[in-house]
DNA sequence: TATGAATGAGGATTCATTCAT
DNA sequence: TATGAATGAATCCTCATTCAT
């Protein structure tokens, strides 16, 4: 009768929703310890706690869990929108990289896996880290006001970008020696450095309003 | 005669060493396009074309050949050995930042697929690598006269290797834009930066020195 | 209705049961007509009529469903607990014996393979044919007031299960001439001169009461 | 020249001769200790100390060199003419069987493996041992004047010749408790059993002469 | 929805055998 | 004779995928 759905209007649907959601987050779990190969589709139906056939009735293939679960890491590496934009641009900047530092170290396997090192591997799942990538650095381009399709400055940004992972991973893996605070102005210092680099390699950029924001607190 | 053995020095075991040779290199090629577990023993017999057979006759397994060729791999990438050290440090790093541009240009998925994000993989080829990168730190140390124990030297120091290959990438994937020369003189600014850093992160060190080496022409 | 799983208890799970039993029972008769290396996985699945892969479904290994069907056939070979323990101790005897015949009868090759000879090779194996044979031994010796610890006992209680073997399985290559109970009453003096001589070797046995039962029919 | 074959006339010819025994030897030492699966030809080639393709050149396969070992190994087997035929029959049955317990001390594996248990492997090395074991019951026949084509003796014969095997077997593997001469008194003991069992079996069957024989000393 | 039995393609590995030297 | 490089068939095992229940 209708009076099981409406008494339970979350019971069969709910219920199924939220297997879904676990068998997603087990995936993610699954892939940022180990490469697709190397993930069983009953691994992570057996970390999901169902049979191994369910995940074909949900996703229809390895790789469709697969793809589901890049989206969802993805979704949860874009801490952009969590940012106060009322706040001064500096301050959004250093806020946005301790955010990014805290979801490192929570979730190291999967930023040594995906955010750096796939390229090349699964183009689809590349492009879904590309997209937000490049959502962040669109956001960064327009709090400090640069231009975000100069290729100078894309280049020298990922480069940041790079050097950032590099220095939190090596954080991670040595005690965390130093303070966050400090190594979140070295990364600024980094930045204008890197700017101004961008301006060196092509003249008709302009940098110092961005530079000018960065060092202001 | 001893001329058949001197003309032909290369008979049996020759022929056989080349064969062995074959194989790595195509060990080398395969694992810089895919991931090992993409990898079958047949692509690199077939590509070094052998029967596959002959792989375990020269490595034992398929982790054998692997090791071999990470082995190979990083010995071929490092060139701090064939850079002249009679020149001034400024420009022995320039020289050493130009070829690995070079490398990177010529084996772009060996670069991403190993340079990088490996970490966590195979430990022993990880370990490869890494006693590849700490040779070529101490030998930029040395060069500078900075320490190379101290952790906020190497955090920093590879933290520009990270931006250095970002932007050595990013460089080759969009068309070789700005010249190389260019390039290699904002690696270098960069270097300067995040050696201020290390100083300001730990205090007990003291850069001058070897910014001024990397100042100077 | 309860009708369902009541009428039909052997949907699903029961086949499945059924579907493993059949695979044991072609690994025991595989494996008894010939050794280990040579029966072959996909053997043993198409003897079942069943896909290969479903073997690593059930048992993990082929060394795993090798174990098991020496599980099997350990338990087939012991007949000790069929024999109605009510009966004078000679009879208890004689209808051992003649279940044994029976069973060589019927699974020659196991019998050859197993029950003699498949020392050294799987020492796991070994010892549940080692267990059975102890089992049989015990049964024995406190049917007849034996002490089963007693090396010279041991020693020559094999013996008779060897000779007895041995009888067996010249009985069954030359058209069973002579009657069964012609054959099992030599096995049973064969036993008693066995018990005599181990009288001999140990003095401090007596194996007199023994041999009264034996020959009490 | 001829000089070199005249003034070494073992050099080459014998050399190959020593080397075809070692590999001979050496595959019998394989072949006791493992099934014939077990056995990789290069094993042998190893023990031997020659490269593996040399055992093809001598053998063909490897069944060639499987079938010669066995020969080897039944015609070491083989004592009955080292048995001193002037001495009284009882004594001469009691030597052999010393020397029999006496290879089998020294050569377990292949004890266990080829004169118990092969049976039905290969039918050509079954059949090589076969003859060995027709050759020693044939002597042991015309020793004691039995009629050797008797199916009544020939069964109690091979069953004696089991129990005395599986004897020596758990005699060697539980430290050699017992005299060897206590042993083979025992055996013989056995044999007269088997001998009497016979002549119930087959009542036109006269085994008496022959108990007298092996009761003499 | 959920289960897990069943399938079969794919891949690593072993090893007898051949053959050029 | 003797070597060992090279071949490829055979085999174990994994695992994505299907499907009946």
């Amino acid at each position: 009768m209708s009076t099981t759905s409406a008494e339970r209007p979350n019971t069969r649907k709910a219920r199924a929703a939220e297997t879904r959601r676990r068998l997603v987050q087990a995936a993610v779990d699954q892939f940022s310890e180990r490469h697709y190969d190397d993930v069983a589709v009953s691994d992570i139906a057996e970390s999901a706690g169902v049979a191994h056939g369910l995940l074909f009735h949900y996703f229809d293939s390895k790789r469709g869990i697969y793809l589901e679960a890049m989206h969802e890491a993805a979704r949860e590496l874009d801490f952009v929108d969590t940012v106060p934009p009322d706040l001064p641009a500096g301050r959004q900047f250093r806020q946005y990289l301790e955010s990014h530092v805290g979801y490192l170290a929570r979730h190291r396997g999967l930023a040594l896996r995906l955010v750096r090192g796939g390229r090349g591997s699964d183009p689809e799942a590349w492009e879904m880290f590309e997209a937000a990538r490049r959502h962040t650095m669109e956001w960064l381009c327009s709090l400090l006001g640069l231009d975000p399709h100069s290729e100078a400055i894309q280049m020298m940004l990922r480069s940041v970008s790079a050097a950032f992972d590099e220095i939190t991973i090596y954080w991670l893996e040595h005690g965390q020696i130093f303070d966050v605070s400090a190594i979140v102005d070295e990364i600024v210092a980094l930045t204008i450095t890197c700017l101004q680099a961008a301006e060196r390699l092509d003249p008709s950029l302009n940098v110092a309003a961005a530079v000018r924001k960065l060092r202001r607190v």
